[in-house]
DNA sequence: CGAAAATGTTCGGATTTCCGAACATTTAAA
DNA sequence: TTTAAATGTTCGGAAATCCGAACATTTTCG
């Protein structure tokens, strides 16, 4: 696969690096976006003039740090997949962006053509094609399964729970693929993502047809969207409606669904249950990836050892699959040995935890907690909020921004 | 009493209000310092040129307002007393003022001739001519005055632990006049004020002959001078001691007071208790400020009404005396019936009080906050606890400053 | 007791923050 | 459906913050 017509954009500050990056990636015929500020990395990738497939980011930047650019946008929308750069003793930090579902990283100083080929990696859908259409095998994800099954065969809407990094979209289309719809359109609308890259739901609703219609994050609807998707639903609308939500708490707090709304969907609804609670599908699910993977491979690995099926199982997964995934790919490309070990999953197990959190990173988390209080208290009035914190409206909405509100 | 000779810091950035104000100043024959920014006011009175007998400070400053200088002061000693000057709508701020302990304000517009009237009254030392000399006529204030007395007929160290407000040094003061030792001198070390305005240990020592050295604060002493003390006592020096002590949580974790010098004292305490646990004091004290002030009035008033004693009583006074003194001024000035009533004493029964921290001051509580963080994990060391923090030695002394710590 | 280390403190320059004005777009209300 | 209100967003200038260098003073340690 090339990179070939895709639209990357580079976050670097180095005029050296970058420019070296730069040059190549449209050598290889990528459209590039390149900036050099946390602040305008956050601008074009929210609102990018065409829709973007990767971001190649390095870690520190004059503003800030790619690592607080990539949670800033996982707080308010699906960020699209990032390959950090990072220098020497960097690697906690790369680290802890796996756990948080980025994509993966490089360490300078690194060859072009492996960087290239690890951005050409990241490049995939996340459904690869080697999967097989089954969410695991513990009893929770057979359940999921039974009932992804029986709602394919109905008209239905439907509900998925669960949080980032589950397939919730991939659930959405093995639906639809599995139902008598298959043939008609699949339509995503994600409420996730920034404003400038996705359609309106008129928009969504206008392409849909007799197909299916997947909102992804219902309760980042709009008060008006959720009434016309009311509208559409209960005036027996032509096409089939499947719609996510991620029990996240501040999203819980801040996009209430209207009851009425949320009523349509109470009947059927899928919990995925998060890989914590089922270590065996994590074991299972590294297994896939790791035939995937490993096929790629010059010289193949004989398997996972068993210290490393260990590890997989007693891992926290707080970025769920997206997560494993990204490890995955690491460890597979990092192995030594013939076989995958712990330390080749898990290369931060020694790395220091324990940090003294800056004057900085004090100020902000208090900025961010009473800017969220302000808000709570206006119920979403940016206004108001302005004026009970005494900023200006401008102030406030650039606070915002930079701490991901 | 006039102004002349005193010296009075004036904190009003208003360029009309402050030149008014410093020309008639003047005129009565006060040393003026005139500064406009709360900083400066800091710095002003903390190391002043000479000591400093009074402040008048406006409310509202460019950068800060006259409460935050106040309090930022009171964190790390004892300020001199302050008369504020506020405008239409600032009665609630100016009442908390009282509470912490401030000494009095006035409302813009003010007549002059009133404005000087009420300086000269806050530049009367706090032990009042007209006071008997007695803690009070509750059972507590009877067993402190009865171990004030017993204790000033020894030679022994003593210690006055008690809170702010509660005439530790006049009690300190009465037990030397008590003493054979009252025609020697009586020398004062309080480790409350400001660097600039207190002399060292030693210059006191000195100054002391056989007569009673006073240490107020002996928490707040450096460990060499912790040290210079414990060899005076234990070396028989000629001069009585006697220390207080402010049972404050701040001051407790920041100074201890070392265990072999703590010992000498430990024999021969003096409790204090709180006006709040004892509320027949503070009616008693009250009519004995009534009755001094009351005989300053033009139109003297008949008494305190019964329900401005039993507001006397229900208020949990947490200035202490010093927020008795103050009140009773205000209320004596500014009562219009034949009394003194609750609305008097408490103008501030029902003002609002419930307030939503702007921005500012939530990044300035965040700040404290990991600042006396950074400095407990340190020990105190300041240069490490900058490197900590990701600061530079001079941005954490400045904040340090700013923020009272 | 003297030297080293740390604090106390100021100042001017660089950098960052904050803001009002302005305009486009979206949402809410009439 | 139209209008008003609010949000989304940018930009340049003013104000505030942060810092290193520097020097005086105090504290600590050998």
């Amino acid at each position: 696969m090339t990179l070939r017509g895709r639209h990357i954009v580079l976050v670097e500050d180095d005029e050296i690096m970058g420019g070296s990056v730069h040059q190549r990636l449209e050598l290889e015929g990528a459209s590039v976006t390149w900036v050099k500020l946390m602040g305008r990395g956050l601008s074009a990738i929210r609102t990018p003039r065409r829709p973007v497939d990767a971001v190649v980011c390095d870690i520190r930047l004059p503003d800030g740090t790619g690592e607080e650019l990539y949670e800033t946008l996982c707080r308010t929308s699906s960020p699209p997949p990032f390959l950090f750069i990072t220098g020497q003793g960097g690697i906690d930090q790369a680290v802890r962006l796996l756990r948080a579902g980025a994509a993966d990283y490089v360490t300078k100083p690194f060859d072009m053509g492996g960087f290239l080929d690890r951005l050409a990696l990241i490049l995939r859908p996340e459904e690869d094609a080697g999967l097989p259409p089954q969410t695991g095998i513990s009893a929770g994800a057979r359940r999921v399964d039974a009932l992804v099954a029986e709602y394919a065969a109905g008209d239905h809407p439907v509900l998925i729970r669960g949080a980032k990094g589950l397939g919730k979209a991939r659930l959405a289309r093995r639906m639809h693929d599995q139902s008598d719809r298959r043939a008609a359109p699949f339509v995503e609308r994600n409420s996730y993502r920034a404003t400038g890259a996705r359609p309106a739901l008129a928009e969504a609703i206008g392409a849909v047809g007799e197909g299916t219609l997947f909102i992804n994050g219902i309760e980042r609807l709009s008060p008006r969207d959720q009434g016309r998707l009311f509208e559409a639903l209960t005036e027996g609308a032509p096409f089939r409606t499947i719609a996510s939500t991620w029990p996240d708490t501040e999203a819980t707090e801040g996009g209430a669904v209207r009851a009425d709304l949320l009523y349509l969907f109470a009947a059927h609804e899928v919990f995925v249950p998060p890989l914590s609670e089922r270590p065996e599908d994590a074991v299972w699910l590294a297994g896939q990836f790791f035939e995937v993977l490993n096929g790629r491979r010059a010289a193949p690995l004989r398997g996972l050892s068993s210290h490393a099926e260990a590890a997989l199982r007693a891992h926290d997964w707080p970025g769920n699959g997206r997560e494993l995934r990204a490890r995955l790919l690491r460890a597979v490309e990092a192995a030594q040995g013939d076989r995958v070990f712990p330390s080749d999953l898990f290369p931060e197990i020694g790395a220091e935890s324990d940090r003294f959190p800056t004057l900085a990173q004090a100020r902000e988390a208090a900025e961010r907690q009473q800017i969220a209080a302000a808000l709570s208290r206006t119920d979403g009035q940016v206004g108001e909020a302005a004026k009970l914190l005494r900023v200006s409206r401008t102030t406030l909405w650039e606070k915002m921004q930079k701490l991901g509100l």
